[in-house]
DNA sequence: ATCCTCCCCTGACATTTGTCATGCCGACCG
DNA sequence: CGGTCGGCATGACAAATGTCAGGGGAGGAT
């Protein structure tokens, strides 16, 4: 474990996840594969965007959800800043639509947490050499989800009911009569296979089609 | 950092949590600490059960969502099976109901995944000893939060309607009439001073009253 | 013992939500 | 150009949900 014999650079990391303890163990995990240096550590997603800011980091491993803006968020911002800066997702309950949000940023890679860290290690590798990494299990979950079937307006009313609201005040913030709102959300429900519309708004919740 | 100087029996350790990521750095980290020892890893709940029959550590730090059965139900099992070992719960997003259950079940000690491993060793020490130990941001949300007011029918109720079944459904699963149903339903919802049934689940939930 | 309070339970009524038949408009195709 | 299809929009009707007034019983307080 010389420096002299070994002339490679190493892969210069930035860490981000709410979690204390993980964060700090992971970094530990990390420091022992002689490739890899973590330069940055952040517990929110505008620390990381500052941490990678002032470090620029080549692997930024982020957590997807932290406080302050999400790891998709972060990686958003992360491509037009740093477009050098390759992004890895780490999640813990990897839902399809999370995925497909992620790859439209631009993300390079996306893993749950249930992979070990010397696995995690070799993706940080994969990507880092520009190569793209996808959990396959998740991979297979986003695929079988498929595109959203709902229309613009459908998609519209229904995030607007995401919070309980009566069919009247969504009918006033979007605009339309009653009516027309209880037809939208109820071709929604059908469309996706459900009871009710609250079925619906976490169906659509899952599959990152709202 | 010699053995013949140190007498002391080092305090073994089950590690239970179900992303490999976050154990294996965890008992890479807690390995550095001399008088701690992971004696055994399980990623479910029935699995750190067998492990913890297999191997009685003198604490078990559980994670609290495992699939399986969560870190709630594994440690009141251990109660009833080794008296001798305490647990401790780690968790990511501490909701203040199952800090309260984990008390009820004989848990030592409830921290959140934001601390550092050094204070987890710490903390682990604690509760090794015999002492109780509960992150106090956590406890303050749980006394703010205060005790369910919701009769034991509502809460049955509630948790029949958890999953968005409509009323005739829950009547016939809980043997009551439909307007009763209704009746426990309005009342949860005004006690808790929502808007509908659905946001009155989600709260109890969050508050872990179901 | 009697009152009072709280919980459990019910049916009738008003409100909200879900379903259906229908019309309008723009896009695409023959 | 005329026809057809899918998205947008609406109101009338049926079904589910929420609200109300009230009756019966257990347990604690006076």
């Amino acid at each position: 474990m010389t420096a002299a014999a070994e002339p490679v650079r190493p892969v210069r990391l930035l860490l981000a996840d709410d979690e204390h303890l993980i964060r700090g163990a992971l970094a530990a995990l990390l420091a022992l594969e002689d490739d890899l240096l973590v330069v940055a550590e952040a517990a929110s997603g505008p620390e990381a965007l500052a941490m990678a800011r002032a470090h620029e980091p080549d692997v930024a491993v982020l957590d997807l959800q932290m406080p302050g803006a999400d790891g998709v968020r972060v990686a958003t911002s992360l491509r037009a800043e740093l477009p050098g800066c390759r992004v890895l997702i780490v999640t813990g309950h990897g839902r399809p639509g999370h995925l497909k949000r992620a790859l439209e940023a631009g993300v390079r890679g996306f893993v749950p947490k249930t992979v070990s860290a010397q696995r995690l290690a070799e993706i940080i590798r994969t990507v880092h050499a520009g190569n793209r990494y996808v959990d396959p299990e998740l991979a297979a979950d986003a695929i079988s989800s498929g595109d959203s079937p709902l229309t613009a307006r459908e998609a519209e009313v229904l995030e607007l009911a995401a919070d309980g609201a009566p069919v009247v005040e969504i009918a006033e913030r979007a605009a339309l009569s009653q009516g027309t709102v209880r037809n939208y959300l109820s071709s929604a429900v059908s469309k996706l296979g459900v009871e009710n519309r609250h079925a619906a708004v976490r169906l659509a919740r899952e599959r990152g089609w709202v």
